[in-house]
DNA sequence: TGTATTATATGTGTAGAACATATAGATGAA
DNA sequence: TTCATCTATATGTTCTACACATATAATACA
């Protein structure tokens, strides 16, 4: 059904948005960064180890604690003790933590929102398996 | 927190996607086309109807029907009869149905990995109410 | 005649995210 | 000592979904 042709203009086919995060990255950092501090390689590591945030790109990360600092989100300090380069540990700020609250009723309700669009579906094809509708 | 400025480079704040559709309407466009055909016009004001999907683009609402057709979900042809210009009427195909059925899972899944997201938040943050947290 | 309504369509800009690559210190093997 | 590997951060570029804006045209009616 999808070619994934590239040149187009425009969509080049309807597929789902089944590699993209969605916007799932930032509210999971936050909530890890609320529970301690860390750096971006090590908040790397913690993502893959979820299965629902497993792949996240190094670069998308890094650009996007820089922006939360700016944000003033997180607050940032060079560690230089340990093995390695040097590291940037991050620290959530009490901004931070209100704006995961803030990310959290927001999740909350895209989450009802999909539930009603499943209802309406289900309520369309309840009677069927999916063996059923093949 | 966010001032929306323009001119930079890299994202330039870390503001919720408050206003984004994240691919809610395509799946609402065949839900709705399985229940019965309709033209775009048609489908604009359902959407428009519906709290979840108050206020899409119709540029995007078109564009989306045409892509549709160009992928084999839904096909077309001219309505000339009754009032005001010619309509384009949309029908669902069997592809177009075995897509939303693949989309329902996709949803379905994405429902649950915001559950599991806001479960996580729950359970770090569960003894305090919203107003405590302020 | 012109203005509002119905209806479809295209042009353009933007921001989030993916993809790719650069830089560099520390460690250990050959 | 040189080379590869791991750890760690960062930037350059491209892609694309979507928003925002505007164009076009038929019909109705004042």
């Amino acid at each position: 059904m999808c070619s994934h042709q590239t040149g187009d203009t425009a969509p080049s086919c309807s597929c789902l948005p089944s590699g993209r995060m969605l916007g799932f990255i930032q509210p999971w950092l936050l909530l890890l960064l609320s529970a301690e501090s860390a750096h971006g390689y090590d908040l790397l590591d913690k993502l893959n180890q979820n299965e629902d945030t497993r792949g996240v790109d190094p670069g998308f990360l890094y650009r996007t604690l820089r922006q939360f600092e700016e944000d003033g989100l997180v607050k940032s300090s060079w560690d230089v003790e340990g093995h390695g380069p040097a590291r940037r540990v991050y620290e959530i700020t009490p901004d931070g933590v209100e704006y995961l609250h803030a990310w959290a009723d927001h999740i909350r309700s895209t989450r009802e929102r999909l539930g009603r669009l499943l209802r309406t579906y289900e309520s369309r094809f309840k009677s069927q398996t999916t063996k059923e509708r093949r």
